[in-house]
DNA sequence: GTTGAGCGTT
């Protein structure tokens, strides 16, 4: 069975695609097969790994036959520890030659279907659980301040998502063609083509508000790491135990606190103020 | 020898 992903797909009409992160780089096509096979019909499974290094990437693809047994295999094996670390089974979304998928199923022929596009949810991807690592890119600031040194460290790792996302200010490549801004600016000559960039309307003052529950040393940290690789941390930096097992997931989203937040009607719009002047003769 | 965000090959 070691055959999966060696050569080709075998037969992807009518297979559903589960997409399985978080894998180890050491584990294999033949690892994954005896526990998705367990649940149902596994057409293939294919394991995506760098050409450059030949490591895998730390995520599978495996295709069901049927789609109820690529379900129960999304919600048995989803979470499930394999050699060590916490899987993530889920239906793939892109088919491997922007082939279309109907919620998991890969329809054969693109040209066959008639409809051009449906919702295939182009921008927004998949919300998936807030886990422990989204808080690093978050937090990540769009600091370029990084020496180059450090970016050739990264580089080994970073080329992979970087050649997914590349641009990285979708927002403001949309307004590229034609101004929307146009409407503010009465009749200002001043053409769009001003160097000075306009401030943006709404930018978030402070990103972080919350204040850290620990008592925060009046030491100034400086929040990146910026280089000093002799930066000895002793002052004792626990180090992040890496069994977290991050499987928490927040089921229950986080209540939108729909404060009854009064919209001052003082003023009724039936009553308009009327200011007479009243010129005394 | 390591790492860890993210959607695919003959």
């Amino acid at each position: 069975m070691s055959h999966f992903g060696r050569s080709g797909p075998p037969d992807i009409a009518d297979t559903y695609s589960l997409l399985v992160l978080n894998i180890t780089f050491r584990t294999t096509a033949d690892d994954l097969f005896p526990l998705f096979d367990k649940y149902g019909k596994v057409v293939d499974i294919f394991i995506p790994r760098d050409r450059r290094t030949g490591e895998s990437r730390g995520f599978a693809f495996v295709r069901y036959k049927y789609a109820d047994e690529a379900q129960k295999a999304v919600e048995r094996l989803d979470g499930r520890v394999v050699d060590g670390r916490e899987i993530t089974v889920q239906f793939a979304k892109y088919g491997p030659k922007a082939e279309r998928i109907h919620k998991g199923r890969i329809v054969e022929a693109p040209s066959k279907s008639r409809h051009r596009s449906r919702s295939r949810s182009p921008r927004k991807r998949y919300r998936d659980d807030s886990r422990d690592r989204d808080s690093r890119k978050k937090s990540r600031s769009r600091s370029r301040e990084r020496s180059d040194r450090d970016r050739y460290r990264a580089k080994d790792r970073d080329y992979r998502r970087r050649s997914r996302s590349r641009s990285a200010s979708p927002d403001y490549s949309r307004g590229r063609g034609r101004g929307r801004y146009d409407d503010e600016r009465p009749s200002s000559s001043r053409s769009r083509d001003s160097l000075s960039p306009r401030p943006s309307p709404r930018r978030s003052l402070e990103p972080r508000r919350s204040y850290s529950p620990r008592k925060t040393s009046p030491r100034k940290n400086s929040p990146v790491k910026s280089g000093s690789p002799d930066r000895r941390s002793r002052d004792g930096v626990s180090p992040i135990p890496r069994s977290a097992s991050p499987r928490g997931r927040p089921a229950a989203s986080r209540s939108p606190s729909p404060r009854n937040s009064d919209v001052g009607v003082s003023c009724s719009p039936h009553v308009p103020i009327y200011r007479v002047h009243i010129r005394i003769s």
